[in-house]
DNA sequence: CTTAAGAAAGGAACCGGTTCCAAAAAGGCG
DNA sequence: CGCCTTTTTGGAACCGGTTCCTTTCTTAAG
């Protein structure tokens, strides 16, 4: 490995003065021809331990993920990447199979690297990670939940939600299931439903339960089957596209036609949920957008410059095949 | 930020001492715990950097992946990251978009960041891949495609895609269209269809007919929309799910029943395949056990361990209701 | 009680860069 | 041409660890 020494010294010159050649300062045209050849003859590439270890940081970005086998997740980190990428910073990726211990223990391993800044794309703010931000003295953004006390890219879940109940009031339904996950997951969790409760809350004659399932499609199938069986809605509108894929299941299962004998909603825009039959009315998020924009505004946090707290991205309401419409039965 | 020298002046003994202390030398048990109190005190924690440029090596494993918000990678990812993690080892991904030049880049990259060795999801390999192979002289794994000069982790797709076309006949097909991909990705594109070939070839009176696509859903639901005009199959066997996922789409859209009007198979084993209606017959792969096969082959080729040149992974075939079985009519 | 061997601790050099400061060279102006 | 300013360059210190070598202190054997 050719060192900083080496080129010095094959061009004739002290280390000092290459490093002001790497690093732009003031250099005689001479000898900034001399130290270009010995690099471009000996491929010499900076060792970027040595300059971390001066510098005391990094020009790497550290991202947080609950889960890499996640539509939603995956989006995301290539938006971020790409954005990053441009920037000449790296992405390094953390996978924390949804432990909430792991979340915390990568923060500060993020930290003890000194990464630039951390992108995190949580479930949930705790205590401890509030513990951490403050320990770890880095720029963090969060994205998908959001934190008074903390920078963040979100979605617009209530908001979606809302346009989602009114969808489907619109479209005649008034015996309505809806599908949710744990309160613990703020924007999944209550933003959704809340925005879908208050959609449908005016309504009169108009019947709504409110269930709670996990995110995989197996669980969300058998929560699905039951409240098929026990409350025979019209409409199942669930909190993820996953969990439609269950519901669909479901009532596939039971031998009930989508649309026909039960309509069914998700939230998301996986692309599958074009693909599948008939394709899903869903709410599609920019995750590849969302994560573009975190990482724009991680790079200025990085500059010292200031950003708006809250940024929020665009969604869009997706009516598909997967919602009977009972006005038009009426006309 | 504390460092080792901070620790040994705290604690009254030289720098050497806390390093020995650290990395289980020769210390004296006064000394130990001297050192031991300092340290929990202050939380100290080593600069990596400091560690990695002494050492000219690292403890982290770069993952390079064509694609990130693909079911195959991500969880091939997931098997790889486990089994690190486990080890004490760190997992760097770079994404490269499905772009060959970046495939390149990114082998220099993590070889220029000193990583301990290199995890390849490639699609192909090139002769520019040898080139880099040889010149960083970092072991390198790949997972998903072979070569007889690099160690791979490999899937049976030729088996996998034999036992498919054994599968189709003995349902009785005898009208088959096969939905492949470009032949320059080896695994995907050669083996599979050359599996399903063979598979095939040996039977009489069936017609098989060889179509090409991308591997989106989009192209697929396109070309398989005009293999059933022009060709009328009883069943398109795809090479991969998402293939068929966009073929499901294309009979559906034509009215078509499955599998009462056309059967369709997959490969992959992806986890949607299992929601949709009908589920889909697929091959299921072990990726995320791949992965971990991978990273445990890998922790020993850095352990200067002799591995295997190519390592199997099993697969299994998934009968499922989207291939209609003739046999079962005629009794 | 002496001596040799082994354990424990300290000191200094080194890894490969960056940066500060001083010295040398170049340029501008009266 | 000499003096002052500005630009280039070199030298040395530093970042925070590890490691080699040396010294000192124990301890066991003779």
């Amino acid at each position: 490995m050719t060192t900083i020494a080496d080129i010095a010294r094959m061009a004739g010159v002290a280390k000092s003065t290459v490093s002001r050649y790497l690093n732009g300062g003031s250099i005689g045209d001479a000898t900034k021809l001399k130290i270009e050849r010995v690099i471009n003859e000996t491929g010499y590439v900076p060792n970027t331990f040595a300059q971390s270890l001066k510098a005391k940081k990094t020009s790497i970005v550290g991202t947080v993920v609950p889960r890499l086998d996640s539509f939603a997740s995956a989006r995301t980190l290539i938006g971020i990447d790409e954005q990053l990428r441009e920037a000449g910073c790296q992405m390094v990726i953390s996978n924390t199979s949804q432990d909430e211990e792991r979340e915390i223990e990568s923060l500060y391993s993020f930290a003890r690297q000194k990464v630039a800044g951390i992108i995190l794309l949580a479930t949930k703010i705790t205590d401890q990670h509030l513990e951490a931000f403050e320990k770890i003295e880095i720029p963090i953004i969060l994205v998908g939940q959001q934190h008074q006390d903390v920078y963040s890219i979100i979605h617009q879940d209530y908001e979606a939600a809302k346009a989602m109940g009114k969808h489907v009031l619109e479209k005649g339904h008034r015996k309505i299931a809806y599908l949710g996950v744990t309160p613990k997951d703020i924007s999944v969790g209550i933003q959704r439903r809340d925005g879908f409760k208050d959609a449908v809350s005016g309504m009169e004659e108009c019947e709504v339960k409110y269930y709670q399932t996990g995110f995989g499609m197996g669980e969300a199938l058998e929560q699905a089957t039951r409240i098929i069986e026990d409350f025979q809605p019209s409409i199942i509108v669930c909190a993820t596209d996953n969990i439609a894929l269950g519901a669909c299941k479901a009532a596939f299962i039971k031998g009930l036609d989508i649309p026909k004998d039960l309509s069914v909603t998700g939230f998301g825009g996986y692309e599958v949920t074009e693909y599948i039959h008939p394709s899903l009315t869903t709410v599609k998020y920019e995750f590849k957008n969302a994560g573009k924009i975190a990482a724009q505004k991680m790079l200025k946090l990085i500059e010292g410059e200031q950003i708006e707290k809250i940024t929020y991205t665009n969604f869009e309401l997706i009516s598909r095949g997967s919602v009977d419409s009972f006005i038009k039965h009426e006309l």
